[in-house]
DNA sequence: TGTACATCAGTGAACGCGCGTTCACTGATGTAC
DNA sequence: TGTACATCAGTGAACGCGCGTTCACTGATGTAC
């Protein structure tokens, strides 16, 4: 089997990142062992310095693509609606959405990442990934964000990120209690206020005093 | 050596509680090992399990002692200030002080244990530990927030402690670059608007224009 | 108060285990002719 | 296009290490008389 295809060797890589990005924000670095992300890739863990340095230095290039699948998925968020208050208000319901408790391999390296990386040296490769990472974010919020002057959407982008991620961070630490979703719902209630809150299961029928709200 | 007196014996598990509430939350639980605690107690690692029936189980009484330190001080706090807008406002200026982001040890501990409580299994003993905490801050901020009637306020409790989080928890992985000051101060201007921001080291002289902001 | 002995807090060696990393080896791939 | 050989992606055993936990042992403490 070994001596596979410079093709299969590039595949194996990219496989290999993936897995990490995905296992990583689940588990934490120091969660998920060098074999557990050469077997995502269907490899045994031999082969893993080929590939990479270190495992530290693989956590750099794996957190970076987390961001970058986040980033991709904003974009394409923000890109689908009319104005910057419908752009603003999709990022925010997509980022508190109940599903996003459970959504933790494929959701924002932001929340997931955060306290690993804080953990870390002021040098490690991870910490670079995730200023930079971060940065994208807020700079894709920041436009989007209503204000005089770009000051000014810059700073609502951050306090509005912080209450998104905190809400978020918390719902997860406390998921199974009903403060979880308490917490959800006061952020989304705070960031956008006058929107109806759509999220919970199976919502009390209510007396429609405007108009319905789904097709 | 061994064989110490009762009071000695039970001054030792105090002391593996207080190391434990404070590495933990600095490093996590996995990255504190028994015979760190021990050593921090000034022990050797093999009477552990005399004190404690697991590492997990310490973990649980660890992480609810670490919770009633910030009770404690947050109780404090609140009853040296003489009404309800200047205690929301200790609380949050305590929360975002810019030394919050290096005092780990001895800070939040819903910020610094958020995700390695959701790492864990819905029913370890860290995981009620921290939401009986956690209940207990919510509730203290709750007693001090604006609002009509008690839903309001625990609603923007919750909104005020999730934007309070967040900001920490982010401006600690930003460790080191602007962006750290900036989360904080952009979570301070939004929970306490038109208070003045005194928190960098040396602020730029204002022309005065009300009047001089200390003493 | 004083003596005799059982209790048990702490010690340190040992356990099995999983980790990150290294390395000799294999054999299909890629290349030179 | 076909052959000969060097390259190197992946294997799996092995390394040293640190971990959580166990356990036989020690000797001062606590207690019974």
């Amino acid at each position: 089997m070994p001596r596979v295809s410079r093709a299969e060797a590039e595949s194996h890589r990219e496989q290999i990142t993936d897995a990490s990005a995905r296992l990583f924000r689940e588990r934490g670095v120091k969660g998920v062992s060098v074999a557990d992300l050469m077997g995502a890739a269907g490899l045994t863990h031999g082969g893993f310095y080929g590939h990479f340095e270190s495992k530290d230095a693989l956590a750099g290039v794996a957190v970076a693509r987390a961001f970058e699948q986040s980033v991709e998925k904003w974009r394409k968020r923000v890109a689908a609606k009319p104005d910057d208050a419908a752009r603003r208000a999709v990022l925010v319901e997509h980022f508190l959405a109940t599903q996003s408790i459970r959504n933790v391999g494929l959701g924002c390296p932001t929340v997931s990442l955060a306290t690993d990386v804080s953990r870390e040296p002021v040098g490690a490769p991870i910490r670079t990934a995730y200023l930079d990472g971060l940065d994208a974010l807020v700079q894709i919020l920041s436009e989007v964000e209503p204000g005089p002057d770009a000051a000014a959407r810059r700073a609502a982008a951050l306090a509005d990120y912080a209450t998104m991620v905190g809400a978020l961070l918390l719902a997860r630490a406390t998921e199974g209690a009903p403060l979880s979703h308490e917490l959800l719902a006061a952020a989304r209630a705070r960031l956008l206020p006058g929107v109806p809150q759509a999220t919970p299961p199976a919502p009390a029928p209510a007396p429609a005093r405007h108009k319905s709200k789904e097709a």
